[in-house]
DNA sequence: AGAATGCATGTAACGGGTTACACAAAACGC
DNA sequence: GCGTTTTGTGTAACCCGTTACATGCATTCT
C-alpha cells in the first residue's frame, strides 16, 4: 500500500503538503499542487482511512440498528439509509438486534470502540440513559425512543384510524382488529386509532381484538378462531401487511371470500401486499423517504448543525387495491 | 474516552502490562493481573479498534454485497453472515451494488482504505482481475466469480431438473419456462435444467419460454401473453418465487384455476413462498446455512487456514405445497 | 560459581494521516 | 525602507494499542 510518505519523497514535498493537497485546504502552490497531483495518481495513492480515523477520532461510519432485517419492512429502510449514505462518503454496519437489549448494547459498544459516527436506531427497549452513556449522535426511525433524540415515523395511530374508516366508508360493519405485540408502541397505536374510530362509531367489541404478534402464522390461527367464533366479521384492521395475510389465509381456508364476504387491510405498504391475490390494500408508509431523511437528519447531528425540529411525522396513505374493493352494502 | 495510558498510570504499570492482561498473552504476575483488571473494571476501559486496527492492519470487519437488499432472497443470507460474524467478534458493513462493477469497485475501495479483512459477495459482474487487484480475502455466495474464489451455492440445474420432473410428475404436460436475465449464471442454469428435462422428455418447445427478469410485473406480463397465446400449457416453472408470484398472477387474471388447470413452482425457497394464497410449490435453497457456512469461510481464509475445497454445492430440495397440489391425470 | 533460562515489567518505536507551529519568502502598506 | 500580512512549505507531535527489545531478578543447569 502506498502511504502518503511514499508519495511526499517521490514528489519532493513534505508530507503535510500532500495532505494539504489531498484535503485542498491550507496553502499550495499551484504548481506544486500540480506535481503533487500527478504523484498521488501515478503511485494510485489511496489515503488510509483508519489512520485519519484515529486521529481525527471519526470513522466516516454509521451504524443502523434494525430487530431483524429479515423482517419485510426493513430491507427497505436500510436500503434507503444506506443509499444516501455512501454518496455521502459514509458506509453502514447492520446490526440486527432481535430486540435484544443486550445485542443493542453490545452493538453500541462495538460502535464506540470503532468511532462510529452515529447510528440510525429502531428499537423500542433502547432507553434514553443507555444513549446518554455513550454520547453518539442517533436518530430514531419508525418508532420513538425519546423526545430530544430526532424521529422519523408515519402517524400510526391516524393511518390506523383512515384503515378503519376505510373498511366502514365500503360498508363493512363488524370490524375486527389484528394486533401487534403489547411491547412495541406502534403496535399500541394502531390499535388505539382503530379503537378510537370504532368507540366513536358505537362499534367497538373487545372480542373482535386479537393478538396477531405481527407474526403470519400467529395472525392466520388468531383471525381463523376470530372468524369461527364470530362469523358475522366482515372487516379486519391487520396492525401490519403480513398479518393481513394471516387473515387472508385464515379467510381462504374457511372458504370465505375476500373482499366481497370479508374485506382486509393491513398497514405498511411493503412490496409483499402488492404481490398476493388478491391484492392487499394497505396504509402505506414513505419508508424510501422516511429513512433517506433520517439519514440526512443523521448527517446534520453528526457535523454539529442544529436539527429544527426533532419529530418527523408522516402521513401514510391508502392503497385501495383489491382486498376491500367492493361496493357499499347495507347491513 | 479512557486510554491504555490511562489505565496504566491509574494502575502504576506500564502500557505493555494493560495490554498483555487485555490480549492474554505474554507474562503477567498474577497479582498484577488482578490489580490491572480491577482497574480496567473501575475505569470502564475499553480499548480503541481503530487503533488496533491501524497497527495491526486488520479491521475485524467484513463487507458484504449484494445486488439489492430489497431483493427478498437476500435479507435471510446477510442476516446469517451478520449473525456468525457478530459472534466472532466482527462487524458486517453492508454494500448493496445493483450489479453495476462501478459500485462494486468503489466499495472495495472503500473495503481496502478500511483495512476491511475480507468479503463475501454475491456477483456476476466482478471479475478475477479485478479481485486480484485488491488481494483481499473473498468468498462467493449464491453466483461463482471464479474457480478459485472458494463458492457457496446451490446445484441450480439439478434444482431445475427437479422441480421440471415434479411438474411432469404430477402430470403436467406443456410446461413452461419463465426464465430470468440472461447475464445471469444462476438464471441460465436453471434455464439448462428445465431444457434437459424437457428435451428428455421430448416436450421442449422454444416457444414455451419466456423473459421474466427476475421481476414480478415482468412475470406477470410474459405469462400472461404466453398463457394467451398457448392456452394449451399446464405447468408452468419459474426461475425464482418472485416470477412464480407474477405468474400466479397471470393465471389469476386469465381466470385459469391453480393447481387444477395450471401447476406452478418456483426457486429459492423465500419465506414469501408460503405466504400467498395458493401456497406455492418452490425448490427450496438452504439459504441461512449456505450463507453461514460461506462466513466461516471467509473466517477461515483471513485466518490464514487453507481451505480443502472451493466449490460447496448445496441440493436444493422440493417443497410441495399447494400450487402443484393436484392428481395425477392423464393426457 | 558462572551460564543459561524463565519470569516480569518497562521503554520506545511503529502504523499513517493530520495539523500546530516554525520559518522563510513574497506582497503589501505607509 | 521597514513593519505587517499573506503565501508556501517543512518538522514533529499527536491519535492509541501493539510489540520488539532491553533490563533485572529468580531459578535451574553444568
Amino acid at each position: 500500500m502506498t502511504t502518503i510518505r511514499d508519495v511526499a519523497k517521490d514528489a519532493n514535498v513534505s508530507v503535510a503538503t500532500v495532505s494539504r493537497v489531498m484535503n485542498d485546504n491550507g496553502y499550495v502552490n499551484p504548481e506544486t499542487r500540480e506535481k503533487v497531483k500527478d504523484t498521488i495518481a501515478r503511485l494510485n495513492y489511496q489515503p488510509n482511512s483508519v489512520a485519519r480515523s484515529l486521529y481525527k477520532k471519526e470513522s466516516k461510519t454509521i451504524g443502523i440498528m434494525v430487530p431483524d432485517i429479515m423482517n419485510p419492512y426493513f430491507p427497505e429502510l436500510v436500503r434507503g439509509v444506506e443509499d444516501y449514505l455512501i454518496e455521502k462518503g459514509f458506509t453502514t454496519i447492520l446490526c440486527n438486534t432481535d430486540e435484544d437489549p443486550d445485542k443493542e448494547r453490545l452493538y453500541l459498544d462495538v460502535m464506540k470502540q470503532r468511532y462510529v459516527d452515529g447510528a440510525i436506531v429502531v428499537s423500542n427497549t433502547l432507553k434514553r440513559d443507555l444513549i446518554d452513556q455513550y454520547d453518539m449522535p442517533i436518530v430514531a426511525l419508525d418508532r420513538s425512543i425519546h423526545e430530544n433524540v430526532p424521529t422519523f415515523m408515519v402517524n400510526n395511530t391516524v393511518g390506523a384510524e383512515q384503515a378503519t374508516q376505510h373498511l366502514i366508508d365500503i360498508g363493512c360493519k363488524r370490524i375486527a382488529h389484528v394486533r401487534g405485540p403489547e411491547h412495541v408502541e406502534n403496535a399500541t397505536a394502531r390499535y388505539e386509532g382503530y379503537y378510537n374510530i370504532m368507540q366513536q362509531a358505537n362499534r367497538f367489541h373487545e372480542h373482535y381484538v386479537v393478538q396477531g404478534d405481527f407474526d403470519q402464522k400467529q395472525s392466520a390461527k388468531a383471525v381463523k378462531q376470530l372468524l369461527q367464533e364470530h362469523p358475522e366479521v366482515d372487516g379486519i384492521f391487520a396492525g401490519n401487511d403480513i398479518m393481513a395475510l394471516g387473515a387472508l389465509k385464515a379467510a381462504e381456508s374457511l372458504g370465505i371470500k375476500v373482499p366481497q364476504e370479508l374485506a382486509i387491510i393491513g398497514f405498511d405498504g411493503i412490496d409483499l401486499s402488492s404481490m398476493t391475490i388478491p391484492e392487499l390494500s394497505t396504509m402505506s408508509q414513505p419508508i424510501y423517504e422516511m429513512s433517506t431523511q433520517a439519514a440526512d437528519a443523521l448527517m446534520s447531528l453528526i457535523s454539529g448543525e442544529a436539527t429544527d425540529e426533532t419529530e418527523h411525522i408522516y402521513q401514510p396513505t391508502l392503497e385501495w387495491r383489491q382486498s376491500t374493493d367492493r361496493m357499499r352494502k347495507e347491513d
